[in-house]
DNA sequence: TCAAAAGTGTTATCCTTACACCCATGT
DNA sequence: ACATGGGTGTAAGGATAACACTTTTGA
């Protein structure tokens, strides 16, 4: 048997976060999908590289910090055409944008649109309260859908679905964690709850029940999913949040930044505390008049945090 | 120019606990190398799939945990014979094997070996006090190398040299972050302390250093460093570390087998209060008549734990 | 009897969490 | 005046870290 023809492609999950919520790039065009490219070790060196140079050719942005996510590898996870088209392994990747500059730079997205990320997750999004669409729909149909096990074939390893579902759902003791993206979403995917799965066939229009979100193509939603929850766990304990941030901002807006990213709210009081013996800020001097209010200090990153400790995050506490 | 052709590679680093130290499992043979093999998706349906049975085809194992590392496609990883030679992009994995069974099963290790994985990194392991190594020569060789700016090329990106060297190494304030085990590595790679720069040609055997330490073929200790340190992230907040202990155990089997992950001492008392109060484990009723001391009361692990909390991890305390 | 490991109890300290309250500005 | 966000103080609670001490076995 003649072998497949291999190929190394390259996924873009390229935040930025405009009007208060994070946003991704996405390559304009009718469907929503992720930036994507080849990689050819013969142009460059590294994937990073390689990453880097598509995004800027595709979106026209020059991303700071980037990071590889996971590579995604399973058979059908693009099912085209006849058997001949080459098998696609791709490698995810997380790059940072600084997107919300004062000085009111005109983005000039060559070729990509831009998608706010809780239009794909919205159950994902709790700055304004639990979202209802929880409650309403999808944890009474992930129910109903675990009650019966002859549904439930396609888990072998690993913890019985309720039991899943109880845990990535937060369902008792109010436990909703904030990282489990991946894990809802794949629930979600496993449940019929998402146009993904009708897509490829694991459900029909009617046996689906599916919860209003925007889909993406192939699985890149499933590669966003892992960059979210990649993000909120990395805040915790690295200082990438300033990737995001213009150069100089106040402590409100670095808190509505963060509270962006994990879709929830954060004590004020003690948000402030917390950044400011981290030591993360240092104030610049100036300040800003703000929109109804006391005028706020403006604080820049400590850059030199990074020579002097090995793991500066942002300990946010609940509430 | 024609396209390269293109290979998916799987690396497995293979983690048992043999006389209460991690090993590594290797093919067998003259040099030291990890368990390799081609991934073919018209086999295997996933990569991980593909990876336990290349695992159990060359080693006999059958590992119980296995997750996605990192994927390494840096052009010159594999530099071999010419130009034609297909470019491999790597996937390694770690896998955690049950090996240290009370049953004194012999291990059939059909085609492999055995090795302690500080053996690799015998600076990494901390728990008869601070390697004599680093002091007497690690440190001063790093220090010596980033006082000399011009053979500082390769940096780009993020810090300067000697910051680097100070966090990864922990140099003031005596904080020694047992989860740096690539970047320490990387230091001393960058600077011709590990046998591999002189292979890969980026020094020669007159300006370099060779720390006493087992070098592995290509980017082999490189991938084992991302293990290394992927585990000992991972057994904080996730209970992995029973995948490597036998059904029954003591507290302080538990204790030297985390002892032997993270290359450093636990505090006892705190240690098994932490585990017990986490609900980890729970008694089996029966007790162990150890070598030399009261018996011990043996536990299992409570897997219930699983159905019940989302990150259920060791929150070991220094020392 | 002594060494070695098991196991218990208690306290100081730090960090998180929560609550209360005052300050400065625009409308 | 009052709404809005900025900013400070402090106390309760919980978790960790450190220390002291008793118990049970084998040699």
């Amino acid at each position: 048997m003649p072998e497949q023809i291999m190929e190394i492609g390259l996924n873009a999950v390229i935040v930025a976060i405009v009007d208060n919520t994070p946003a991704i790039l996405q390559t304009a065009g009718e469907n929503d999908a992720l930036p994507y490219g080849k990689f050819d070790p013969g142009t460059h060196r590294t994937m990073e590289e390689g990453l880097r140079e598509l995004v800027e050719a595709q979106t026209g942005i020059r991303p700071g910090y980037v990071e590889q996510l996971y590579t995604f590898g399973d058979r059908g996870r693009m099912p085209v055409a006849g058997d001949k088209s080459p098998h696609v392994v791709s490698v995810g990747y997380l790059a940072l944008s600084r997107f919300n500059t004062d000085q009111n730079t005109e983005i000039k997205l060559t070729n990509a649109k831009l998608r706010a990320w809780y239009d794909f997750f919205p159950w994902e999004d709790w700055r304004k309260g639990r979202p209802a669409l929880l409650d309403e729909t999808i944890i009474p149909h992930l129910l109903e859908w675990a009650a019966h096990p002859a549904r439930v074939n396609r888990i072998i390893r690993g913890l019985d679905p309720l039991s899943r579902i109880r845990i990535s759902f937060g369902l008792e003791e109010s436990s909703w964690d904030d990282e489990l993206v991946l894990e809802r979403y794949e629930m979600m995917y496993a449940a019929g709850l998402l146009a993904e799965a009708v897509v490829d066939g694991r459900f029909t229009q009617e046996n689906s029940n599916i919860i209003p979100s925007i889909a993406m193509v192939h699985d890149h939603r499933r590669i966003l999913a892992t960059a979210i929850a990649r993000l909120r766990g990395k805040l915790k304990y690295r200082p990438v949040i300033f990737e995001l941030m213009p150069e100089t901002f106040t402590l409100f807006d670095l808190q509505q930044t963060v509270e962006s990213i994990f879709g929830r709210a954060v004590h004020k009081q003690n948000f402030r505390r917390l950044v400011e013996n981290a030591a993360l800020v240092e104030p610049t001097g100036a300040s800003q008049r703000s929109t109804g209010g006391r005028p706020a200090a403006l604080f820049r990153f400590r850059s030199r945090i990074l020579k002097e400790r090995p793991a500066p995050g942002l300990k946010i506490g609940r509430r």
